[in-house]
RNA sequence: GCCGGGGUGGCGAAAUCGGUAGACGCAAGGGACUUAAAAUCCCUUGGGGGGCAACCCCCGUGCAGGUUCGAGUCCUGCCCUCGGCACCA
C-alpha cells in the first residue's frame, strides 16, 4: 500500500500562492501577448467588513473562466482594483470618526489579502484604486473632454436630496423614493445647480447597440426598460391668446377624446395661463406641490388625485373645441413636455382625475371593455372622419393630418434622464472647474491636473447644500485660468459611477502617468474580451460605461464604441432568503471557511451551490461533499505517482469512453459558465475511475487539467507530484475524441403506448427493424403488447422505440 | 399595472432538439473497520402497493385544461415567488 500524505490545503495553497507571486506567473506580457484575452470582473468597493461571500462567488466564477481561457491557449489579463471613492466609504468613515484617507488604505489592504488568499489569477502589477491621484487625474481629464464637447453642463434642476447623506443622489440611487443607502430615509426635492452629462442624447444609440451586444438577456432587458423608449407624437394645443401648449402622447389616435389638459405645476406656461380669479388657488397649489417630497409627489398608491383649474382654455386640434386647462402633480415636469392632453376614457389616471373633478369623459376607441379601456384593439368612434378606423391605423393618420396644419410632429421619448454627476461631498474627485465672475465656468487646464483632493480634517457635510471643500479657503480661491481674476473652485465632487465608468480602460496602462491609456496597449487588449458581473449594476455602471466609451470614441480617444462586447450576469448569493447586508446582519465572510476547508474547496463549493447565473441561498451543509471529492483526487494522484514510470497500462474501454465524454461536457459547461454541472461531471468520472480500480496517469492527468480552473492550488500541487516541472497553467486543456466519446452499444428504451416497458441493447445506429425485432422478444414488451396488432411504431435512433397498439 | 427570472425528492439541484424524471452532492437509515469515536469504505433512500424471490404494477415535475405515439420541456388560462420599473402620458 502506498503511503499518501494528508491533504493540507493551507500548506498547499500558501506554497502555490507564494510561487505564483515570485514567478509572476499570472502576469502576461502586455506588449507581445499570444491570443490576448482580457478577463474582467467588477472591481470591489473596499468596505470595512472585507470581502464577503457574494464577492467571492462573483470573483471565483470569473477567475475560473480566466484560468480556463489560459489553459485554452490565451494570454489572459485578469486585473483587479478598488472602487474606493464614494458616499459608502465616506459614511463609514464618518460613523467611526476616522478620516477616509486613512481608513480606505487599511480596507484595501484587507481586500488584497483576501483576494490573494482565494487564489485569483490576478495581475497585481496593474492593480488600481480610483482614489489614487494618478487615477483620478484622468477621471477629471474625462470630465474636461465632455465639458469641452458640450456634453457636461450645469443646470438648475429638481434633484434628489438625501437628508442623511446631505447630498444629491442620482435617480438611479433612489429606490421607491427612498435613499439607496438609507432605506428608511425619504429623498427630498431640491432645486440646485448641478453638473449633468448629456447621456439622454445617446439614448437611441445605447438602445440600438443592445441588439448586437453579446450580453445576458436579463441585463439587456433591464437596460431597455431603463432607457424606456416610447414612440408617439407631440401635439400642439393653442389658446385663444395664441399661446401654444405642446404635449407628448403615445396615443394620438385618442385625440378626439381629449376633454381637458393638464400641466405640471412647475410648467412655464402656468403663469400666463392663469386667470385672475384662479390665481390664489393656483399659487397655493403650486406651493404645496413644491413642498412635497419626491415620494408623495410621485408614488400613485392610494393617494387621490389633486389639481386646480387655471381658469383658461385651449383648442383641441382635432375637434376644435375649447377644453379646460388644469395643473396637477400627477403630471411630471421631467418627462415629455411636462404637459398632457387628458383622455379620460382611455387612460386610467386621466379617468380617475376626470371622475374626481366632474370633467367630461368621451369614448373614442370602442374595445368592448368597460372604461377606461387602454387597449389599442378597437375601432374609432366620435372621431369625425376617422370613425370606424382601427385604432392602430388611426394614430399615424391623425398625426399626418395634424402635421399638415403644423399641429403635430412624430416624436420619440425616452425615460432615460441626463446623468447628474454632482455630489456635495468630500470623498470624490473634485470636478475640475473654476468659476469666474467674468468667464463663467472654466475648465482647469489639463497641465494642472489632477485637482487634488486636499486632506482636510473637517470633511463632514452640512445641510447647506455646499460641499465641505468650500470651507477650505486656500483651496477654494484660485485665479481664473482664462482672465487671471480671482475665481473659485467648483466644490462638488463627481459621482462614484464616473470613477468606475472607465477603469477597464486604465488597467492595461497603469504604469503610464502621461496618458490615461496607451494607444498600443489599448489596441491590443480592448475592448474587454469577457466581462462577468452582477445585474445590480445593469443600469448604473454598465450604462454609464457604455456612454463614456461612446463619447470617447466620438472624440477620437478610443477606436470602439462598446467597451464590453460580451457580458455575462451572475446570480446573487443570498442568505436566509434575503440579500446579504450589514443592516440585516446576515453577511457571510469567507475567511473562516477558507481557513477551515481551504480556498479550493470553498471556491468549488460556491460554484456547486447551483447555476452560476442564478446564484442561490448560502448554506454550508454540502461543503463536505466537495472536500471529499478533492481528498479522493488527492489520494488517487498520489497513488498514480507511486506507480513505476513503466506501468503505462492503457485505460479500460469504459473508463476511456467516460473520460472523453467528461472532457466534452466539462469543456462545454465551463465555456458556458455552467460550473455546477461541470463539477458534477468530474465527480462522475472520478467515481467510475475508482469503481474500476484504475489509478494510472492517463486517468488522472486529464482530470487535473480540467480541475485546475476550479481548484488551482490542488491541481498545481498534484501536477508537480506527478513529476511535472512547470506550472499546470502552462499546459493545454485536454482534447476529446468525438468517436471515443460515443458508446459502441446503446440501450434503446422500448415503450408500449408511451410507457416504458423494456430496454434492449443494440449497436449504435441500429435500424428500426432490428430494434423492433429485438423488442418483440422482450418478455415485458410481449406482455403489454399482449398479442394486439402494432398500429404504429415511432423510432428515435439510439434512444427510444414506441409501439402503439 | 408593466418587463424579466423561477416553482422538480427531506435539502441544493440535473435532464442538448418533445424521447428512461431525479445525474451529481448533502442529509438520513443500515452494514464493514475500530476497545470506542472520528475519518474511510459498502448498501438503501420520490410516494404508494404487490411478491419467498429475480422482480412487478400504479402514481408523481405549482394548479386546470390542450396538442402529441410520447410533455418537466410546446400551447391556453390561472396561482405562488424573486428581481427590475412604476402617476413616464
Amino acid at each position: 500500500m502506498t503511503q499518501v500524505p494528508n491533504y493540507d490545503p493551507a500548506a498547499v495553497e500558501a506554497k502555490w500562492q507564494e510561487r505564483w507571486a515570485r514567478e509572476h506567473g499570472n502576469e502576461p506580457d502586455l506588449d507581445r501577448p499570444d491570443r490576448p484575452f482580457y478577463n474582467l470582473m467588477m472591481f470591489p468597493y473596499p468596505s470595512a467588513e472585507g470581502l464577503h461571500v457574494g464577492n467571492m462567488f462573483a470573483f471565483t466564477g470569473a477567475d475560473i473562466y480566466g484560468r480556463f481561457k489560459r489553459l485554452s491557449g490565451h494570454d489572459v489579463f485578469e486585473p483587479i482594483g478598488f472602487d474606493a471613492f464614494g458616499i459608502h466609504s465616506e459614511n463609514y468613515a464618518l460613523s467611526v470618526g476616522t478620516h477616509p484617507g486613512k481608513l480606505i488604505p487599511q480596507n484595501i489592504e484587507t481586500f488584497r489579502r483576501q483576494l490573494r488568499r482565494f487564489g485569483g489569477m490576478f495581475d497585481w502589477r496593474h492593480e488600481l484604486s480610483t482614489t489614487d491621484p494618478r487615477y483620478y487625474k484622468w477621471t477629471q481629464w474625462i470630465f474636461l473632454q465632455l465639458f469641452k464637447a458640450g456634453l457636461a453642463f450645469r443646470k438648475k434642476a429638481a434633484v434628489n436630496w438625501c437628508p442623511k447623506d446631505m447630498s444629491v443622489v442620482a435617480n438611479e440611487q433612489v429606490i421607491n423614493g427612498y435613499c439607496e443607502r438609507h432605506p428608511d430615509t425619504k429623498v427630498e426635492l431640491r432645486y440646485l445647480e448641478q453638473w449633468f452629462f448629456a447621456i439622454s442624447k445617446y439614448a437611441e444609440r445605447l438602445l440600438k447597440n443592445l441588439d448586437w451586444l453579446d450580453w445576458s438577456d436579463s441585463t439587456r432587458a433591464l437596460q431597455r426598460n431603463w432607457i424606456g423608449r416610447s414612440e408617439g407624437a407631440e401635439l400642439v394645443f393653442e389658446t385663444p391668446a395664441g399661446l401654444k401648449i405642446t404635449v407628448f402622447t403615445t396615443r394620438p389616435d385618442t385625440v378626439f377624446g381629449a376633454t381637458y389638459m393638464v400641466l405640471a405645476p412647475e410648467h412655464a406656461l402656468v403663469d400666463p395661463l392663469t386667470a385672475e380669479e384662479q390665481r390664489r388657488a393656483v399659487s397655493a397649489y403650486r406651493r404645496d406641490a413644491q413642498r412635497m417630497d419626491v415620494v408623495s409627489r410621485r408614488v400613485a398608491g392610494e393617494k387621490s388625485k389633486t389639481g386646480v383649474f387655471l381658469g383658461s382654455y385651449a383648442r383641441n386640434p382635432a375637434t376644435g373645441e375649447a377644453i379646460p386647462i388644469w395643473i396637477a402633480d400627477y403630471v411630471l415636469m421631467e418627462y415629455g413636455t411636462g404637459a398632457i392632453m387628458a383622455v379620460p376614457a382611455h387612460d386610467k389616471r386621466d379617468f380617475e382625475f376626470a371622475t374626481q373633478f366632474g370633467l367630461p369623459i368621451r369614448e373614442v376607441v370602442r374595445t368592448g371593455e368597460p372604461l377606461p379601456s387602454v387597449s389599442e384593439d378597437g375601432a374609432l368612434v366620435n372621431s369625425g372622419p376617422f370613425d370606424g378606423m382601427p385604432s392602430r391605423e388611426a394614430g399615424p393618420r391623425i398625426v399626418a393630418s395634424l402635421k399638415a396644419k403644423g399641429l403635430a410632429t412624430p416624436q420619440v421619448q425616452y425615460r432615460l434622464h441626463d446623468w447628474c454627476i454632482s455630489r456635495q461631498r468630500f470623498w470624490g474627485p473634485p470636478i475640475p472647474i473654476i468659476h469666474c465672475d467674468h468667464c463663467g465656468p472654466v475648465g482647469v487646464p489639463e497641465k494642472d491636473l489632477p485637482v487634488e483632493l486636499p486632506f482636510i480634517e473637517d470633511f463632514r457635510p452640512d445641510a447647506s447644500g455646499v460641499s465641505p471643500l468650500a470651507r477650505h479657503k486656500e483651496w477654494y480661491f484660485v485665479k481664473c485660468p482664462r482672465c487671471g481674476e480671482q475665481g473659485r473652485r467648483e466644490t462638488d465632487v463627481s459621482d462614484t459611477f464616473l470613477d468606475s465608468a472607465w477603469y477597464y480602460l486604465r488597467y492595461p496602462s497603469t504604469e503610464f502617468d502621461d496618458r490615461p491609456w496607451d494607444p498600443t496597449r489599448t489596441k491590443t487588449w480592448l475592448p474587454v474580451t469577457s466581462y462577468i458581473g452582477g445585474n445590480e449594476h445593469a443600469v448604473l455602471h454598465l450604462l454609464y460605461s457604455r456612454f463614456i466609451t461612446m463619447v470617447l470614441q466620438e472624440l477620437g480617444h478610443v477606436a470602439f464604441e462598446e467597451p464590453f462586447p460580451k457580458f455575462r450576469a451572475h446570480g446573487l448569493i443570498i442568505k436566509d432568503g434575503a440579500k446579504m447586508s450589514k443592516s440585516r446582519g446576515n453577511v457571510v465572510i469567507p475567511d473562516a471557511y477558507i481557513q477551515k476547508w481551504g480556498a479550493d474547496t470553498f471556491r468549488m463549493y460556491l460554484m456547486f451551490l447551483g447555476p452560476f447565473h442564478e446564484g442561490g441561498d448560502f448554506r454550508d451543509e454540502g461543503i463536505t461533499g466537495i472536500r471529499r471529492f478533492l481528498d479522493k483526487v488527492w489520494t488517487l494522484a498520489h497513488e498514480a505517482a507511486a506507480l513505476t514510470a513503466g506501468a503505462r497500462s492503457g485505460l479500460p474501454a469504459g473508463v476511456e469512453r467516460k473520460l472523453h465524454q467528461t472532457i466534452k461536457k466539462v469543456t462545454a459547461d465551463t465555456e458556458s459558465l455552467d460550473y455546477n454541472t461541470a463539477i458534477a461531471a468530474m465527480m462522475e468520472y472520478l467515481n467510475l475511475v475508482r469503481d474500476e480500480g484504475v489509478s494510472s496517469r492517463q486517468a488522472i492527468e486529464p482530470l487535473l487539467l480540467m480541475l485546475a480552473p476550479y481548484a488551482p492550488h490542488l491541481a498545481e500541487e498534484l501536477w508537480s507530484v506527478l513529476g511535472h516541472g512547470q506550472s499546470i497553467f502552462c499546459e493545454r486543456w485536454p482534447a476529446f475524441d468525438e468517436r471515443l466519446a460515443v458508446a459502441g452499444e446503446v440501450e434503446v428504451v422500448v415503450q408500449v403506448n408511451g410507457k416504458v416497458r423494456g430496454r434492449v441493447s443494440v449497436n449504435r445506429g441500429a435500424s428500426e427493424a432490428e430494434v423492433l425485432a429485438r423488442a418483440m422478444q422482450d418478455e415485458s414488451v410481449k406482455k403489454f403488447v399482449n398479442g394486439n396488432p402494432v398500429r404504429k411504431t415511432i423510432y428515435v435512433p439510439d434512444r427510444v422505440l414506441n409501439l402503439v397498439v
